[in-house]
DNA sequence: GCTATACCCGAGTGCGTTGGTCGGGAACCG
DNA sequence: CGGTTCCCGACCAACGCACTCGGGTATAGC
């Protein structure tokens, strides 16, 4: 799992597609304006995007961006998967050989918890968090108190 | 939040330094060649970790790194918090002024998601990953043998 | 059909990070 | 002392990120 700023860009984009969908198709145009993304850098990102399926591009005047599933559907992991294309990292597999025994079980431990943070992250969907922020903007309530989806304990 | 390579190093050296501090300090010669990282790389990440007293180290022959505190008193947070040094990103209080409404909204979702990726994070000590590791190691064989992931084709 | 809109695509670029090298210290031990 | 090992700073090649540029192509409205 990776997390940088490129996979911030995509999963802030599109919860602004999530938000904004309900009239029409949204452009980049608009996303750009909105997140201060440039224009280009955004088609790049929903270029992949589009590739796994998770918008859907319509063209010509009037055209836009749909999400391409529904957002419960959609998984914070999905998204940062999809622009950030995993690389796999300690598969000790490849060309280290683990000279057995110790080398290999940190990697094992890494790979570990690398699964459980990419579990955790599959678990949060684009409406939970929509949906958490409405409920935020309601209660006029902290959000970094209140944990989310009571699915938050590692249940490795 | 920011998960890197360079976080994984770390992460991987502590969990060595963790398995091996039983019998006297761990050089970093000893890891470098354990974990196949440079030994130079190695240092420049020890001072980043030693700045926040996650280890301590011992100069002079027979010397090497210890760890700060107890392996169940350092997070993976801490670890990775040490050497990536935390880029505040996205509170929006800084720099860029939110036009009111929408982008802010975005940003705070992801400010919140930061959070409790980070909480998890915390929530994990090196304690915790090495005894699920020797857990494992009794019940089953090798570690390598068997991808603890179920594959790695994730949700492509 | 024309044309404007907006998606689509690929090559190229400045820059910061990564991972590493080198050289020289400072503390410690026999 | 002299060797070991941590400590420290400067420097560097390669890479990925974030972005730009310059084209396409499909579609809607006229």
């Amino acid at each position: 799992m990776r997390l940088s700023t490129k996979g911030r860009y995509a999963v802030t984009a599109m919860l602004d597609l999530a938000l904004n969908s309900g009239n029409g198709p949204v452009t980049l145009a608009d996303i750009s304006v909105n997140q201060g993304i440039s224009l280009s850098y955004l088609e790049q990102l929903f270029a992949a995007l589009r590739a796994k399926q998770l918008v859907r591009g319509i063209r010509g005047p009037g055209g836009g961006y749909y999400l391409g599933k529904g957002s419960d559907q959609i998984s914070i992991a999905d998204i940062i998967c999809a622009v950030d294309e995993w690389v796999e990292f300690t598969r000790c597999g490849g060309r280290e050989n683990c000279r057995g025994g110790e080398r290999c079980l940190t990697h094992t431990l890494w790979d570990q918890l690398s699964d459980e943070i990419f579990t955790f992250l599959s678990e949060i969907s684009l409406a939970d968090l929509v949906e958490r922020g409405q409920r935020k903007a309601r209660h006029e309530e902290p959000l970094t108190a209140q944990p989310l989806n009571g699915g938050k304990q590692r249940a490795a």
